[in-house]
DNA sequence: CCAAAAGTGTTAGACCTACACCCATGA
DNA sequence: TCATGGGTGTAGGTCTAACACTTTTGG
């Protein structure tokens, strides 16, 4: 059984070194029964689909991931299964942001939907390889294309709780693969918080904090001098996590 | 039409210049009745309330107040109401804070439920007068009485959400009357915090801050040195609450 | 004149900001 | 040897934390 009032969207960001992106489909519906455990299921609700004409597959709107929540999953739970079925990432930073629930904010039906947001590292997962390859894709954060419903809304909502995260816990770290350099750790903040930093302070801070550890390893094959990897300890980032940080550079 | 598996509960705090209150009631059916637009609403949900054995009036069992979503109602604007109805008070600072949805939170039945967190000064409202009266009580927050589901995660989430938020936003003066002593302001702080604070160095960072107006008054009747009573500076204020500010006093 | 809470300043250390040059690497 | 980005230190100002006594008021 399918809660025909209720959805939930995840906004996943990824980060390849250089710009911030959203993970987007066009959700089609042989995809979307995927998602769904019994083909029953997914009959329910057809009928939302059918009558969205934002729905069309000739049309160039793209929208958050996500679908109709199961009676008998938990909120939490299916969050994080849809995750794992786009992403293919099982261990992943995944936290609650809000829940819209505008009357009006998808046509011919009252649909509440509760966003998540995802940070994911997109070097772990070649997304090539999914069962959903033809229907996902990669957007810059600044180069959005069209959005069904109120999801522009919901990445709006989602990046303002990144940017607040990001300045008092260490979540940025999601978005880096194992071992990382500072300049790309400083990139990252640069991205998120949309602001240039200055590279001697921000060094200064992040290593007083004792948060990386220097795995004697260098980057090889650059054209340039080869910078240091880091990795971080696990110890002082569940800490901080926990107590919160002070990062406003 | 109500959304059955939906419904908005509100954590409503309040200060009584000494303590930090949570506003409960066990809502009897009578009551119910006054928050929905007719009479049908209630009869599609009451099965809900009949089922449900912790809603005996014999019970003493208390509940966060809220019910189920209309169709009709925008979530946030239903929030509001709700707040309307049991406090008569209408330009409340409210925030939605998370959405629960574990299969089992609720018996017998399915039930999301967005929770909001309010901040009111108890001092603009006589509970005596509301219709409600007699169902509706201030309880001290730590001295919570049982409750209904999963209501005490709820109000803990809704306190630690407090918790973060007063720190870099200027949230605690809702629960304050217009003119308020420094030493209020204070101990509004300590008791949301659960710590001590230093006199001398809080009021050098509040009066830093140029939010605090001197209206030139006095405290009277008070049986030592009368305080100086403050009220806030509109205009920062709302700078404050945009940019942000830090209180981690 | 007593009890009770209001009100006030200084100092030492930590932290933040601004700023410019040399170093290592591959092509 | 050149182009490219990696890596480093200092000084001045600001913020924080710790700490104790005098003032005002009503009873």
């Amino acid at each position: 059984m399918i809660l025909k009032n209720i959805s939930v969207d995840c906004v996943i960001f990824g980060f390849d070194g250089e710009k911030l992106n959203v993970l987007l489909w066009q959700a089609e519906p042989e995809i979307l029964e995927n998602f769904l455990t019994t083909k029953e299921e997914y009959e329910e609700i057809k009928f939302l689909f059918e009558k969205n004409p934002a729905l069309n597959k000739s049309d160039d709107f793209w929208g958050l991931i996500g679908t109709h929540l199961p009676t008998e999953e938990d909120l939490d739970g299916y969050a994080k299964k849809i995750l794992q079925i786009t992403t293919g990432l099982d261990e992943v930073y995944l936290t609650q942001v809000h829940t819209f629930g505008a009357t009006k904010r998808v046509p011919h039906y009252r649909v509440l939907t509760i966003a998540y947001y995802a940070l994911i590292n997109p070097a772990y997962h070649d997304m090539k390889l999914s069962p959903l390859a033809k229907s996902v894709k990669w957007f810059e954060i600044n180069k959005l294309p069209k959005l069904l419903f109120d999801h522009i809304d919901i990445i709006n909502e989602a990046l303002s709780t990144l940017r607040e995260q990001v300045k008092y816990h260490p979540v940025g770290f999601h978005l880096l693969p194992d071992k990382f350099t500072l300049t790309e750790l400083q990139t990252l903040y640069e991205v998120i918080l949309g602001d240039k930093l200055d590279t001697r302070n921000f060094r200064k801070k992040i290593l007083k904090m004792r948060l990386l550890v220097d795995t004697m390893e260098k980057q090889t094959n650059v054209a340039h001098r080869a910078a240091k990897l880091y990795t971080f300890d696990m110890k002082i980032y569940n800490r901080l996590t926990q107590e919160g940080l002070n990062f406003s550079i």
